[in-house]
Formats: structure tokens, sequence, C-alpha cells
DNA sequence: CTGATTTCGTACCGCACGGTACAGAATAGA
DNA sequence: TCTATTCTGTACCGTGCGGTACGAAATCAG
């Protein structure tokens, strides 16, 4: 039962904390986006959080708990789009707008290019393995929702009978993965949504859900 | 014009060699592949080359120039059926040996699991940046060759003429990609071959070539 | 043998890394 | 104002990094 400080019961007493831990999250997100984890060294991120390094330490704990941090404010802020994906009506829905959202979020002006969960630590050095193993357990949950979801459409009829949805979660994770390293390599917005075109056109949905 | 050693005319004073470099760009194949430009330290190069790190210098240069020597090592060895793939008679044969081919190295026992050219460094430190535009470049015209041999199938005829083998060539390049990033998250070969049958059962081949 | 040449192994360089000690500044409660 | 508490900034720690100086060892030509 470690609650340091409750929402309802803003006392903070000592001094006050001179940063917004979550512009600074923002921030460090952007530094471990484009650099990766091992890549991101402390200097650049403190350069970026414009805080001193004792505060990131009193405040985030060491890189490595920053680095699980910044992953949960990816999720909820720009990879968002992937959860509520998963709740559109129909299979196809769901596809469409998971990969539209993803190749708009891998090319967009605001952010690095590619994607943090496929990035951030794909190969590393020994320090960075457990934070590694950490990337691909979110990488195959994701793929499990997916799967879930996709099983759920078999049953509500909207997806055909007969489709795998194991094999189909995995190829389109394949296909966020690849376009992610595709939005490193430079590919466009427009690129990567002609290449969605080829995926959907042979979607096994049942009539055209 | 600096040719150091003509192979007609081995005729070198001083002190032999006492490794074979050849089995030490093997063995520093290994130590990139698996952990990546940055990850990989001179310290668990120089180990697992089984040399002192002058004889490294010596013999390949910087750490970066061994790292693409590595590079074209790994072209000629353990990717070789990347090129070798272009030359089946049919873009669906080309396809078919491609990804089953990647599919089978991404999941060998003899390798790390996954792709150097993807894995090498994809987003890394400062220091390591020309790094990772070479491999950018290489992964573009390992694109570029496959878009080449598609346009060459469409006049030959065994690719429908309405195919686009720029979007086809992407398309199957973020295949290869995506399944590098699988690998390196356990995936297994027979689960990659699944998703290679999604991918060929919608590839726009006339007839059954 | 001697001498020229090349490689080998040790021991080291400057530097940047992740992480922290510590004293002073800023607040709240008394 | 005084005290307790918390945060800030400087300055530092040990370690590992990529890279190298240098003398000993191994070969060949003569």
């Amino acid at each position: 039962m470690k609650s340091k400080r409750h929402k309802e019961l803003p006392k903070p007493t000592g001094r006050p904390l001179s940063f917004d831990p979550h512009k600074a999250l923002d921030r460090a997100l952007d530094v471990f986006w484009r650099k990766g984890y091992d890549g991101a060294s402390l200097s650049d991120l403190t350069k970026a959080m414009r805080i001193n390094r004792p505060s990131l330490y009193a405040a985030f704990g060491d890189k490595e708990k920053l680095f699980r941090k910044v992953l949960d404010h990816y999720a909820e802020g720009p990879a968002s789009h992937s959860r509520a994906a998963l709740q559109e009506p129909t299979s196809r829905a769901v596809v469409e707008r998971l990969l539209y959202g993803t190749a708009d979020m891998l090319t967009s002006d605001r952010n690095p290019r590619g994607c943090l969960w496929v990035q951030g630590a794909l190969a590393c050095g020994d320090s960075a393995d457990s934070v590694r193993k950490e990337l691909i357990s979110r990488r195959l949950g994701g793929e499990a929702a997916l799967r879930q979801r996709l099983q759920r459409a078999i049953m509500e009829g909207d997806l055909l009978p007969d489709a795998n949805p194991t094999s189909l979660a995995r190829y389109i994770a394949i296909i966020i993965q690849g376009m992610s390293v595709q939005a490193a390599s430079g590919a466009t917005r427009s690129q990567l949504r002609g290449i969605i075109d080829i995926v959907l056109e042979s979607w096994p949905s049942r009539r055209n859900t």
C-alpha cells in the first residue's frame, strides 16, 4: 500500500514542482521515439524535458522506469487509436481504422517516424534486455487483443467462418510493424495507404461489411 | 589506386595473421545481428571474434567500417536468397521464394532471430546515424530491385497488366520487414509460413504461374 | 645470423554514460 | 519568524565506451 499522493487530498508540503510532469513525459516520449531506449541518453532526456537529472530521478525513478511510463503515455496518446479501433462494429471496420489510423500516426509531422513499440528496443545491448522483452510483450498483447476481436467477429457473422483469427491477427500485426519500418525509411502517408488498399482488398469479410 | 595485396602475388612479408578474417567476420556478424550496431560493444566483438582490439582495427578499420563489411558478408551469406529469388522465372515464383526463404532465414537456429537490415540500426543514437542511413538505403535498394523484377513480369505477361509494381514491391517489403519484427518477437517458422500463405492467396499473377 | 616488416598483446587515453551526494532555495504550518 | 519538508542545481562518482601507443613476437630476404 504505497499511496504517495491522493488526488482528493493534494496537500503538498515542501517546495513545489517547478515543471509539469505531463509535459515532461511528452518530451521524453519524443526523445525515446526518435532514438530508442538505448540511443536516448540521460543528457538527451534532461535537455529535452528541461529538467535537471536529480529532478528526473525524483519524479520518474531511473531510466527504465521513465521509459515504461513513457510507454503508457504513448499508448494513451499517439497510439490510442489502436485500442479505439477495436470498438468498431465489424471486423473490416476494425482493421480499416486500425491500419489507416496507424498509417496516419506513423507519418504525422507531429511525431517522429515509426512506432515506439517497434523501434524502442528491437536489437540492443544487454542493459536494455528487460525493456526489449517488455516491448515484445506489449506487441504480442496488442496482437492478442485483435485476435479476440476477430474471433468475436466470426461469432457475430461479419467475418467468414473459415477464417483463421490467429493468422489474420498476426498478418495485420505484420503489416503494422512493416509499415513502421517503412515509415522509419521515409515512406509517405499516401504510400502506406496504397499498401493498406492492397491488404483490404483481400480481407475475408462477409457481404460488404 | 590502393591495391594492398594482389591475390596472384601472396608474398606477405612480416608476421602472418593469426586468425581467419572470414571466420572473424562471421562472428562479428553474429554479434551485430543480435545486438544491433549500437548495442554491440567493441568488447563484445573482440571477444566473439577471438582477436584483440588492435588486430580488429588493423584488419577492418573502425567499428563502422567493420559493420559495413559485415553487411556485405550478410548479403552474400545468410541473406543471399533475396538476390537469388529475383532470378525465378515468374513473379509468383520470385515472391514465393523470397518470402519462404526469408521466413526460413528469420527462424533458423543457426542465426539470431530477425533481419540485420531491419534491426541493425532502426532507432539509435546520433553516433550511429550514418549507419542508420546506410541500412535505409539498402532496404530501399532491395525494394527497388523487386520493383524492377515485377515490371519485367508485367511485360512478360505473368503478372496482371493493371498491377502496380511499385505498390506491390513495397507491400512485399512490408511483409518481409514485419516478419523480421515478428521473428524478433519469437514467431516460429510455421507461423510465418501461415502469413505467407495469406499473402500469396491474393497475388495477382496471371493464370496459375 | 642480421635487419626489415608486419602482427600481437598489454596497457592506456579521453570521454560520455547512468546515477547520486549535498547544500541551498522554496513552500506550508506553527 | 522558525521549523519541517520537498524540490533544485552543481558538481561529482565509478564504469564502460571507442580508439590507440608501444614494445615484444613472428615471419621473410639476404
